[in-house]
RNA sequence: GGGCCCAUAGCUCAGCCCGGUAGAGCAGGCGGCUCUUAACCGCAAGAUCAGGGGUUCGAAUCCCCUUGGGCCCGCCA
């Protein structure tokens, strides 16, 4: 492929720049007051008749040209905001000459412009500005994406985002409806009273998940750092220092593989609510799903999964017990009675591949992955795991061996993870030492801040953790997470 | 980490199986056209076929390696 730098398009375009210099045209001005969005003028189109034009004051419009048709003494341009598209009607007995035939000479699709003039619409009925004066806002150098088919290249679509949404109605569409979604998230837990906090990215233990995070060293401290890979711990210390709803909404880091539904950087909400256990917590993420379903609904109609959205999401959801749920679905019976060494045979003949020192909560997991999951595609909640599988939730009151805690699963996805949250600083001791001697890699180790702040007592609390990006794709039906993500890590160009 | 697939003009794609001087559409250039909307008509241009090596009289095409990407599996509660 030749440098975009030396292919004759970009001459033709670096000309076509000293052309408008010469006839005293700044290529890149500084601004464009008083434009209306395109769609205002489309909307003052909608009184007219094919063939009218509005009387009153002339309008201003600023976008990128995609296309250019020319008719000789007349052109029409195809301009793109952000609010939609209109066309623009260029004729010499507006524009006069010689400013037509300049203008025609040196616009290329990609260009920004401004345009000032009438609304119109067209006998063929479509509508219009009809332009009086042109402003050039910035020439673009690099020729845009074909105006047809667009970009299809799927590396160059992640690694020059940029051209992707120039070209891609539907990919702006999709990034703005998940930052309206994140919105919305924050204005559901804001109506609830929870108040958002940030808490550190870099801390010297990373705690509250098993993963690997990304270590680096801070020159401050003198000391190996780490990125968080969960907002849990500092969020609890927060109901301890009374705090009673706080959320936490940030990206967390997983020094792990990207794959569809995975990424090492993504965007993950906590929120602890104290006086209050899962059971609430349940309650509280049925009322938020549903909303979000409503709002996606509203944002991407075209989008056939998120116009189906709020029916999947109509509360209430599917409850259903995490050992009947797995028995159920296997055969199996007496499952939390089973030995680690039985599970793990159990989950080896379900066809994972686990290694030998795994905790037995891992092998449940395996399992739980392999018989159920698929089959939970309309929203359930699933509860009441065993034990093993979590070291922060707090044992259940009355079934024993198990503890509370709830995952939400749809469309085959996990949509939240909430527990009891275990408060009592002995058993939260006891359960992170028997996670780390199952563990025992170099950069794990306990943080006994955290156990030291309970011993001076956190309320009973829930608490609640999802992926922004997972809970936008179940929304919205989007296989790639790196669909979901602006900017997804790529490799350094060779 | 394992398997399969992809890379040809600025963009979207043919050509590859079965080796014989690299093609189209869009965009760009020149000419024509005052209601088009994937505008249209004519002319001329545009390529280190991802990079490197090999086989061959001859390689976009066959083989090997490298790079980047995609899908699946594994790993990632």
């Amino acid at each position: 492929m030749s440098d975009v730098e030396e292919s004759h398009l970009v001459q033709e375009r670096r000309q076509k720049i000293e052309r408008l210099r010469m006839r005293g045209v700044e290529p890149y001005p500084w601004s464009f007051p008083d434009r209306v969005a395109t769609s205002v003028v489309v909307d003052r189109c909608a009184a007219l008749t094919p063939g009218a034009t509005a009387s009153g004051p002339d309008l201003r419009v600023a976008g990128r040209i995609r296309t250019l048709r020319q008719h000789g003494r007349s052109a029409f341009v195809d301009l793109d905001d952000q609010s939609g598209a209109l066309q623009l009607f260029l004729r010499v007995d507006e524009l006069g000459e010689p400013s037509y035939s300049d203008w025609l000479a040196d616009l290329d699709p990609g260009d920004l412009v401004g345009a000032e003039g009438s609304p119109m619409v067209t006998r063929r009925g479509e509508p219009s500005l009809l332009v009086r004066q042109l402003t050039m806002l910035a020439k673009a150098i690099a020729p845009p994406p074909e105006k047809f088919h667009g970009l299809k290249d799927a590396e160059v679509r992640l690694r020059q985002r940029y051209l992707d949404l120039l070209a891609s109605p539907e990919t702006r569409a999709r990034f703005r409806a998940r930052s309206l979604v994140v919105r919305e998230i924050r204005h559901f837990f804001d109506e609830h009273e929870f108040l958002e906090v940030e808490t550190p990215v870099l801390g010297t233990v990373a705690g509250g998940a098993a993963a690997d995070p990304f270590v680096t060293r801070s020159g401050y401290l003198d000391e190996e750092v780490q990125l968080r890979i969960s907002l849990e711990l500092p969020l609890k210390r927060l109901l301890v220092g009374g705090f009673e709803r706080v959320y936490e909404l940030g990206r967390i880091f997983r020094n792990e593989d990207l794959d569809a539904t995975h990424a090492p950087e993504f965007t993950m909400v906590e929120a602890y609510w104290a006086y209050t256990d899962y059971t609430d917590m349940r309650h509280l993420m049925e009322a938020m799903y549903g909303r979000l379903a409503r709002r996606v609904a509203e944002l991407l109609p075209g989008v056939p999964a998120a116009a189906e959205a709020p029916g999947l999401f109509e509360p209430p959801f599917a409850v259903v017990d995490f050992v009947e749920a797995l028995e159920s679905a296997s055969g199996m019976r007496g499952i939390a009675d089973r030995s680690r060494e039985e599970l793990r045979d159990l989950a080896r003949a379900a066809g994972a591949t686990v290694p030998d020192a795994s905790p037995a909560g891992k092998f449940l997991d395996k399992l739980f992955e392999h018989y159920v999951e698929p089959t939970l595609v309309r929203p359930t909640f699933v509860v009441d795991h065993p034990l093993a599988t979590s070291p922060l939730a707090k044992r259940h009151r009355s079934k024993p061996g198990r503890i509370e805690r709830f995952e939400l699963y749809c469309r085959g996805v996990e949509l939240a993870n909430a527990y009891s949250e275990l408060n009592d600083p002995d058993d939260q001791e006891r359960r992170f030492a028997e996670q780390l001697a199952a563990r025992g890699t170099e950069h794990y180790a306990m943080d006994r801040d955290f156990v030291e702040a309970l011993r001076y007592g956190m309320p009973p609390a829930s608490g609640v953790g999802f992926g922004v990006d997972r809970a936008f794709m179940a929304l919205t039906g989007t296989s790639s997470i790196k669909d979901v993500i602006l900017f997804p890590p790529v490799r350094s160009r060779p």
